[in-house]
DNA sequence: ACAAAACTACCTAGTAGTAGGTAGTATAAA
DNA sequence: TTTATACTACCTACTACTAGGTAGTTTTGT
């Protein structure tokens, strides 16, 4: 029941930060949104960095929560990596990407707060899918041919990447199936049906 | 001699969308930059989306141009390749990323022109390195597992994801080769040093 | 003299953010 | 149990400033 409405706010901020980027939305586009006034807004977020701020630490912790709820209910590392790639298909269809993603175009506007806290998101993430694909490669699933760690950042970028050249697609979710299906192929090949 | 300021916008405003995007760069910016008038501006480009379509025109105008350089002057596909991919290092020392990745990421504000332009420079790019991939295949140089259509989409998104991971971190070239160098190794591994 | 390219001076609409006030509710003191 | 105080969550009305864009005028180069 209590802070009813800073969620609310953080719900809409988030849906327009990834669908139009830092920039492009305004405390006047969330009040239109939720039908309360700009100034109380305000109240629950003093200043737009504040709301951002916010919105990434959120993002963060459900990004965890889903990785960790991948982690117990998925038994194979190749039913894990692939539920971690189903992450990224969320929200594609109404052409929004990752929040960092869209974040890290921005991140030359943002405060220095603000830009630590996207780094934290990538670092903790990149450690995350390290330690799947080191998994992976001790119960021989897949073979690594270079460090773990490298093989992570090369996943990750390919899913930045995949989603934002979804977004010139006719059809963006199965544009980005269609990449990194075929991306994950090697890595899938023992279960793949 | 003749349309020197134009073309001075244009590089600016490249520039500055390379670096922040659409949304937060303004005429008054460009001003300042160049030590003009905004009004002046509007001289030669009326409002901000002539600016930016005609932005985009000369982009992938260049663009194009270096892709044909590449093709005449490299002899091997695998150098070729090389060369593509250096393509994208530029600019990420400035934190500067591809404009047609950046506007990716604005494209829900952009006008559908532009949109157009923009999936131009996406499919046309596509295309090339397609083509270049195929040749590989005919040469031996490289297998490709998928067709050469998707394997470009591929490789298009990881470049596209690389820069824009780079930027979260300390040294982006570096970690702009290191994710490109990687997953390069399979295709140029018979050239490799 | 003429046209291109710049200027000054403005407009409207929107930006983040603030000042001050008001219901309603919870808490504490008499 | 009443009364004083304080807090939450909103409001209206504003500030200072920036956005893209325009009208009319002056400067500059040929």
């Amino acid at each position: 029941m209590k802070q009813k409405t800073a969620q609310q706010i953080l719900d809409v901020a988030q849906s327009m930060v990834r669908n139009r980027g830092y920039s492009a939305f305004s405390y006047a586009d969330i009040s239109k949104e939720i039908g309360i006034r700009k100034a109380s807004i305000h109240y629950h977020f003093p200043s737009k960095d504040d709301l951002v701020k916010e919105l990434v630490k959120r993002y963060q912790k459900n990004f965890a929560r889903k990785c960790l709820e991948i982690e117990q209910q998925q038994t194979t590392p190749q039913a894990q990596l692939r539920e971690f790639v189903n992450l990224y298909r969320d929200g594609l269809q109404d052409n929004k990407i990752c929040l960092c993603g869209m974040l890290t175009a921005d991140l030359t506007v943002l405060n220095s707060e603000i830009q630590a806290e996207i780094r934290s998101f990538f670092s903790v993430t990149e450690s995350w899918l390290a330690r799947l694909l080191h998994r992976g490669c001790e119960t021989e699933a897949w073979q690594c041919s270079k460090s773990v760690e490298v093989e992570a950042k090369m996943l990750l970028s390919m899913l930045q990447g995949a989603q934002l050249l979804a977004r010139v697609a006719e059809d963006s979710s199965a544009a980005f199936d269609q990449i990194t299906g075929a991306c994950l192929e090697g890595k899938l090949s023992a279960i793949s049906d």
